[in-house]
DNA sequence: CGTCCTATTGAACAGATTCAATTACCGTGG
DNA sequence: CCACGGTAATTGAATCTGTTCAATAGGACG
């Protein structure tokens, strides 16, 4: 979602301290400690893989800074169908609802760590503070433009296509920390995929071993996809 | 998108003065002679059915607000496959790109009309009223909800529960203006129905007539649609 | 009344799904 | 160290939903 960056002005004691990921998206705006102040009594939170960090209904009144692990954001049909709506890594804000409810559940991947902060604690310092208003503008336009995106995948693309598209943009974000990178980590499984490019999980296997078939990519174990051919596989995502 | 309201302080020579549709969003913030001080020269457009208000890429240096008529928002894939993002309709605004250039192209449905105003004068007023920003973040966090809700219907629903969602929306904005209203314009057509719900021109058709026959739905016209169960559209539309 | 464009309908087809079976992997315990 | 059990991933075959291509019908307009 949006770059990170080292923090170096929090207390010792800041479960946060320890990580070296901070989310950049307020820096213009709200260092480190500026944060500090938005903080809840126990701010650290550990959730198992498959836990949930809230459910699409649940009162949103604490905002999540995800320091560790990656989650999934997903919506329930009544039947049980899923749509994963998105990713989110280290770095990542969430839980900055307009509406007092949240819209979509989050759920932990792998082992997570967040740091909690106070809603209302918050609010007030954005109402004291109009620049923060801009920050979050840009970040709720920014995935405005990142679901749009995501609406012509699932609107238009083919399975190869999306898959190929849903890989390129992990390794592009890979390649913002470590330029060059060819080696994508997958945290989530095959089903979290599926659901997020609108398939099956069979499907999204079947189209892995095609990619591998074809020498676009090694798949190195389930979770660790080596880039062999990345114009190529930037062929197939568009058409 | 979003509600309008009747606007009463607009001079008399203003291109929208005539109309009684007014776009509510800076309400709270920007009332009509406000806006006005945002206006081009030759600030009025019109636009035939088909023709562009501007294409993907274009620069971002003017916002519309639409005034009469209908638009559609889409996103192009390299081989020509379309998918269209939203219909827009009178009290829309638009061109409030957060980059310099436009991320979608916009179309007349209909004859359109649309009120120009400068976004360099509009963006400088911003700086100075920053309770514009929170507009402006309700807005695209609004968007983004709807974008979402979007992702649900293109990842998991069948055609069937596509169309009658939209059916439902439309029939919700509808009667927003006119309660208890059960009739439906639909200005696009089956192509761009089809472009916006992932479908062919041909499903969407077979879904109308599908709809007619067991009762769900009258067509009066091919842009005339009457709601006849509007408790069994809605079982449909969920699963 | 004829033309043009859109919508509808039909029939064959294709891509993805479903359901079922097999394989690979990982941690646990003998 | 290896056997075992459980989970996730892969592969296969049949099926199905929606697409494609083609033909027909319907409406608006000159």
């Amino acid at each position: 979602m949006l770059t990170v960056t080292r923090h170096e002005n929090l207390p010792a004691d800041h479960p946060c301290a320890g990580c070296e990921i901070r989310m950049r998206t307020f820096c213009s705006v709200l260092d480190a400690s500026e944060l500090e102040k938005f903080r809840c009594q126990g701010s650290t939170g550990r959730l198992d893989p498959g836990r949930p960090l809230f459910h699409q209904g649940d009162p949103a009144d604490v905002i999540f800074n995800l320091t560790k692990g990656s989650l999934r954001l997903y919506k329930l049909l009544p039947d049980g169908r899923r749509q994963v709506t998105g990713f989110l890594f280290p770095g990542a804000f969430l839980g900055l609802a307009v509406r007092d409810v949240h819209a979509f559940s989050a759920e932990a991947i792998e082992p997570v760590e967040v740091c909690r902060y106070s809603r209302s604690r918050f609010d007030a310092f954005v109402d004291e503070h109009p620049r923060m208003e801009r920050e979050l503008y840009r970040i709720a336009a920014h995935e405005l433009a990142l679901a749009r995106e995501q609406l012509v995948l699932l609107g238009r693309k083919t399975a190869n296509e999306r898959l190929a598209t849903f890989l390129l943009t992990l390794l592009k974000r890979m390649r913002e920390h470590e330029p060059g990178a060819d080696l994508i980590r997958l945290p989530m499984s095959r089903l979290d995929i599926a659901d997020y490019l609108g398939l099956t999980k069979e499907t999204v296997s079947r189209v892995f071993t095609a990619f591998k078939t074809t020498g676009l990519i090694r798949l190195l174990s389930d979770d660790q996809v080596l880039v062999l051919d990345c114009a190529k596989l930037e062929c197939v995502a568009n058409g």
